[in-house]
DNA sequence: TTTT
DNA sequence: TTTT
């Protein structure tokens, strides 16, 4: 549609271990599950009151799915920047069911982890290093080595470039 | 929980015109239905391709609630922005469903008209001055009027405030 | 302007403990130092390389001035969401100097903390809790006390309202 | 940093002609001058004011750079997502100067043009189509091909892949 | 059901 | 310098 923007931005907890499926040329499908809760006290009562709500994410992002496969687990809190999808399906009974889930295409999608290295539950091997960027390509011209990508006008600018997150190019991934 | 975001934004065009319903207060509650929609040209057949995602938008928040009856109408662009939440219904069978919505609670959210006044389709009243806030106060002391709010130091500050968009406070609704 | 949106979202660590000016009233504002930051490794020479980012956050938000003096300190990780804003000064010479801040303004934006109780660089009292939301009055009448906050329709709502965060309601601050 | 996000979502308008320079490999790298808006009512006065805020956006994603070269012009709405950077620099008389700009990365960022086509202050040829994914890769293997792209559990999936916007791998670009 |  |  011209001009149209689909983009859910979440920080939660995971409140399970990911789950991973492969497809057939063996990438990994991961799907979490996600809590965000709200807390507020209550105007009547004066109670001190919270909300969950949890949302699946499923990501095909293929850099992402295999950081996520390797650093998250149950309790990881998550920055995750993905899209709305809602999907139709039935139930063994024939019923027709619709799932939302926030969707990381492929190259598409943003998974930052919050947690500090060895927090979590359970201690642990993953990075409290970056964010993982899904803008990214797996193609042979990565823009972080062009030392033109920085404006060079109108003066100094102190060159440097970008930077990523979890790129595809990174083989030996990334931290 | 200790530090969760659960936000999302959405542009998109109303399939159909806004539905309102009341509280017992009188105050509406509107529901969008909002699509977007994806291009991409296949790499196999080079086709150009098209998916659209429906979106079901609920607005509880009193002011932009007010904007949407008054000022959307079917093809209406929009920026808006809510929370997810999904909630638990039982249809006329007894068999469970899920639904997924972007909220605008009360005093929460976004919406911004996209649409040039009087384009839409079929011309028409509403606004394409500006969106509307949905962080704003209906209390009795609005932050624009305060001379203040801008920061005086280090220098000059220019003075001025911010800014409003259909403020509780706009009796008058805001054009 | 015709439906325009100014928002930066930000997930970083202070730098330095929050600055804190008082108004003529009193309220609190509060600067923070932010930093973000993204690593990469280089095609070419394969190293790893980081690039951090400083950004000048000021919060007029009357109930986040609150927050962030109360709970945030050097090391504190937060996301933080704001609009920009660019102001011209002259330093002591005369000469005009441009700052581009991220600005909370009164009743707008958000804070989150996304620090662990206790964690950050020294321990302490603030909140694990949640975020603050900006979009919150200080009016008399505020939303999350009506049982109407949640649809009625279509079916069995599962109640449950919306939420809160650092409510100006809140006279008993947060926790 | 463990964690960071450094993002900027702008709606809002050219204020004139995109910028166009070349790096030396003949890529296009393309500044922006954008406007956005804020209107509200002086609770004292009871008048209603402005304030617009200018922002400058430098987009060094090739596909956007070339993107906004062809379509837009001054007065084009646009959707744009990228990054705060603040750069050094000196002026003639040799002064200490800081610019921030939204930056608009390699492979990173998106822009989406909210104009209907032949809008915008002059007629033309600029898509009102879609907006423009920076996610999205150069690659030779992009997922929208991929008949595996949904999830194939827990049932029918309907399959349906994603979609893009602006793709570098559109070599007879987007429309 | 929108939009291009 | 845009837009309403």
């Amino acid at each position: 549609m011209a001009g149209s923007v689909n983009k859910v931005i979440l920080v939660g907890n995971l409140g399970r271990d990911p789950e991973v499926r492969r497809l057939n040329n063996g990438e990994p499908v991961v799907n979490l599950r996600i809590a965000t809760s709200e807390s507020w006290k209550d105007k009547n009562s004066g109670e001190r009151k919270e909300k969950t709500e949890w949302h699946s994410v499923v990501i095909f992002n293929e850099n992402l799915a295999r950081v996520a496969e390797q650093y998250l687990k149950k309790g990881s809190k998550v920055y995750i920047e993905g899209q709305l999808q809602t999907r139709k399906w039935q139930d063994q009974s024939g019923a027709e069911k619709y799932t939302t889930e926030i969707v990381l295409q492929r190259f598409r999608g943003e998974l930052t982890i919050l947690d500090s290295r060895g927090s979590g539950s359970g201690g642990g091997e993953y990075a409290d290093d970056e964010g993982g960027g899904g803008q990214i390509s797996r193609g042979g011209d990565f823009g972080r080595s062009s030392p033109m990508e920085r404006r060079p006008a109108p003066a100094t600018s102190g060159g440097g470039g970008g930077g990523s997150r979890y790129s595809d190019l990174d083989d030996d991934i990334p931290f």
